[in-house]
DNA sequence: ACGGAGATGGACT
DNA sequence: GTCCATCTCCGTT
């Protein structure tokens, strides 16, 4: 069952329990399973798309399946995109849990952080900025297929399925000043890797 | 365990 | 000049 990223409000639970895999030459293989998403979706007053296609989001407006990429403070953040092309949504995933390369992980992040001397923990890859570190997500990686043929073998980022639909539940989303209300954060509310607590 | 402040750099108007 | 889909550190419980 490939999964549905029809449209951002149905892809961003789907995509729980999914295993992002990072290939990237002279790397271990780094997995990691899809533990917090967020729903942007078309008309969003949140979402980067609203108010319509510039440099920074076009990759938000092609189609489904690609990585939206894109630069926030110091950090990047990373999305799916979803959707028939034109319509602007994405799924952006704010935390993952890491199943296998995790030293290559605590690698990547001690890299990308300095003065940190202390070991990592929890706060490895529980945050879309932190996933990106941790597994070596970049700017250049904006617009780049996950799924199907024309993606890099040297430097891939792709999806595996989750083996089932997961449970899960939905909360506010974070660090947005537009659109609080609504509901649009999911999480497998078990998980220890969640960005904040529930 | 939680909260607030400051760093920080690029995109956009 | 303003606005952030953030992170880390350091304070207080």
């Amino acid at each position: 069952m490939p999964i549905d990223l029809s449209d951002a409000r149905a892809a961003a639970p789907a995509l729980l329990g999914a295993v992002l895999v990072r290939e990237k030459a002279g790397c271990p293989t780094r997995r990691a399973r899809i533990v917090e998403t967020e729903a942007y979706l078309p008309n969003d007053p949140a979402s980067h798309s609203f108010g319509g296609e510039t440099r920074r989001n076009a990759t938000m407006f092609g189609p489904a399946g690609n990585a939206y990429v894109y630069r926030i403070h110091r950090v990047v953040c990373f999305n799916i995109v979803t959707g028939e092309a034109g319509t602007g949504e994405a799924v952006l995933i704010r935390a993952v849990e890491p199943l296998e390369g995790r030293a290559e992980m605590e690698a990547a992040r001690t890299r990308a952080t300095v003065g940190r001397s202390r070991p990592w923990n929890y706060d490895l890859c529980n945050g879309p900025g932190k996933l990106c570190q941790a597994l070596d997500i970049e700017l250049s990686h904006d617009g780049a297929p996950l799924i199907g043929p024309g993606r890099t073998p040297s430097d891939s980022i792709s999806l595996q399925p989750a083996p089932h639909a997961a449970r899960f539940r939905s909360t506010v989303r974070i660090g947005i000043s537009k659109a609080k209300e609504e509901k649009l954060r999911f999480v497998l509310p078990d998980s220890l890797w969640l960005s904040r607590k529930l």
